[in-house]
RNA sequence: UCCGGCUUAGCUCAGCAGGUAGAGCAGGCGGCUGUUAACCGCCGGGUCGUAGGUUCGAGUCCUACAGCCGGAGCCA
């Protein structure tokens, strides 16, 4: 392992005159016929290069170094000079310089030093890590996913891992991935023709989570504080720039606690975390601001100072039924808000974060808390300029009487819930949570636009490459 | 899944009144320079997404299909 990484040089960290190792892979290669080439290195660690000064005094001068192309991996011994160029304030002066890996066709290598558009990135996700953009992207999500566990583990919150096989049917949550290792071409059959999922490895039917959520209530029954962050898949053919097959989800879940402590946990959340990357990426979120998204810092900025309105859901519609503005769906009490709604909500009426509370029961699901009016729910969505809904979460139903009521109106059954039931029936509390989907906050921190280029390998329909 | 757009050199694109392709970058060679995605010159590189059709002739028009992108729906 090298010894050093290159943002410690850039940083300053090593004193001037000190003799270094470092290694990486070249950028770009210039050449001065006074028997110099300078050689730009990047090892991850920031994306900033550092320069390498290597002279014509290098045994392997003519053979190697002049032969460098991007994408070239080496190892460089040398030591840590002021910089007499522009550009950089320190540079590394190099007496060795090890070539570990050609690159074998520079003409065809694929990650050229030069601008890229995200769709041909996209088809080598196995060498656009070397990227500034893609590496400015996984600094973030790093930054951001550390963040999250931060702030849960400070407050006393325990990471549960909820499965990502699930053999409950009950999670509801759209289309679900099959997870089976019957022969497909061979299936067993019961006599009236159906599969016979008893031979299947579970020995009933298994599919990937659509959510951890109702797992991680039986945790919250007996630690309080949990929360879930992990992977989960939707199987829906939804081709869009904000829709991923497989994605990751955080869902924290509190006892003892009511939709007003849901909503004052998510604010404190979203901004402790945001606050997070700007403390530590200030570099990426800068390359951000400059190439993808000028308002990402602010909107950062105003997010992180700014406290969340809170507005009813009847609220809500009676100003969009005032507001000067024709929307394309029609406003009216009972149906489920749209983007344009949001929008208008969070940046026109308000100017700020918007949590809207208390849902018409019947778009929301079936563990949602009934309100004492019998029409909503204890739900809540928190929406953000700029981007609409970026939380949703509820106070969830502890009455069994009223639960079962739920499921039933639902068309549900009964039985398949009887886990879940079981915690309304055992020392059953009032308790809450909320769901991020971790991408769309990725989106929002740093503007990159399309989700399959916030996380590094995406899955969408028909894509599973890499 | 529905609607719209795009698909020309390794990459980014131009070609548009249909007559058999061009630039920049990348690569090679040479020149110049403590250089900064350097600069200057030369060179190699394309069966114009696939399959049909119209036409004397199609990258350029028509049809189908595929892939990608955007929007909608669904949602996170």
């Amino acid at each position: 392992m090298a010894k050093l990484q290159i943002s410690q040089i850039l940083r300053g960290d090593i004193p001037l005159g000190a003799s270094v190792e470092v290694a990486g892979w070249v950028r770009t290669r210039r050449d001065s016929k006074a028997g110099i080439s300078f050689i730009h290195l990047h090892d991850g660690s920031t994306f900033h290069p550092l320069q390498v000064v290597a002279g014509q005094e290098l045994s392997n001068y003519e053979l190697d170094i002049k032969r460098l192309t991007s994408g070239c991996a080496i190892f460089v011994v040398g030591t840590v000079i002021p910089s007499q160029g522009a550009g950089q304030a320190v540079e590394v002066s190099a007496t060795e310089v090890q070539v570990l890996g050609w690159v074998d066709d520079p003409e065809t290598y694929p990650m050229q030093p030069k601008r890229h558009t995200m769709e041909y990135l996209r088809e080598f996700a196995h060498l656009r890590p070397r990227t500034n953009i893609t590496l400015a992207v996984s600094h973030v999500r790093h930054s951001l996913a550390f963040a999250i566990h931060r702030f849960f583990h400070e407050r006393g919150f325990y990471w549960i891992h909820t499965p990502i096989i699930t053999a409950s049917d009950c999670e509801g949550a759209g289309e679900m991935f099959r997870v089976s290792t019957l022969d497909i071409a061979n299936l067993p059959r019961k006599p009236d023709g159906q599969v016979d999922f008893s031979k299947d490895f579970f020995g009933r039917e298994a599919h990937l989570t659509v959510s951890g959520q109702l797992n991680v209530e039986t945790y919250c029954m007996a630690l309080s504080r949990v929360y879930t962050f992990g992977p989960t898949f939707r199987a829906e053919n939804s081709n869009t720039r904000r829709h991923l097959a497989e994605f990751w989800m955080v869902e924290p879940e509190i006892a003892f606690a009511d939709i007003y402590d849901d909503v004052t946990l998510a604010e404190q959340f979203l901004k402790t975390i945001f606050k997070a990357v700007l403390d530590e990426c200030g570099d990426e979120m800068q390359f951000f601001a400059d190439r993808i998204d000028k308002n990402c810092i602010s909107r950062l900025e105003s997010m992180i100072t700014a406290e969340f309105a809170r507005m009813d859901y009847t609220e809500a519609i009676s100003h969009l039924e005032k507001a000067n503005v024709t929307f394309e769906f029609p406003v009216r009490w009972g149906m489920d808000l749209q983007s344009e709604h949001e929008r208008y909500l969070s940046e026109s009426l308000v100017g700020r974060p918007v949590a809207v509370i208390n849902y018409p029961k019947d778009i929301k699901a079936f563990y949602m808390r009934m309100n004492d009016d019998d029409k909503t729910v204890a739900a809540m969505d928190i929406l953000a300029p700029g981007i609409g809904e970026i939380i949703g979460g509820s106070q969830r139903e502890e009455r069994l009487d009223r639960l079962d009521q739920r499921i039933e109106q639902l068309g549900l059954i009964k039985e398949d819930y009887w886990w879940y039931r079981d915690l309304r029936r055992y020392g059953t509390v009032p308790h809450a949570g909320f769901g991020l989907g971790f991408e769309r906050a990725m989106m929002y921190a740093t503007g990159v636009d399309n989700i399959r280029d916030v996380i590094p390998f995406p899955r969408s329909p028909g894509q599973a490459a890499f």
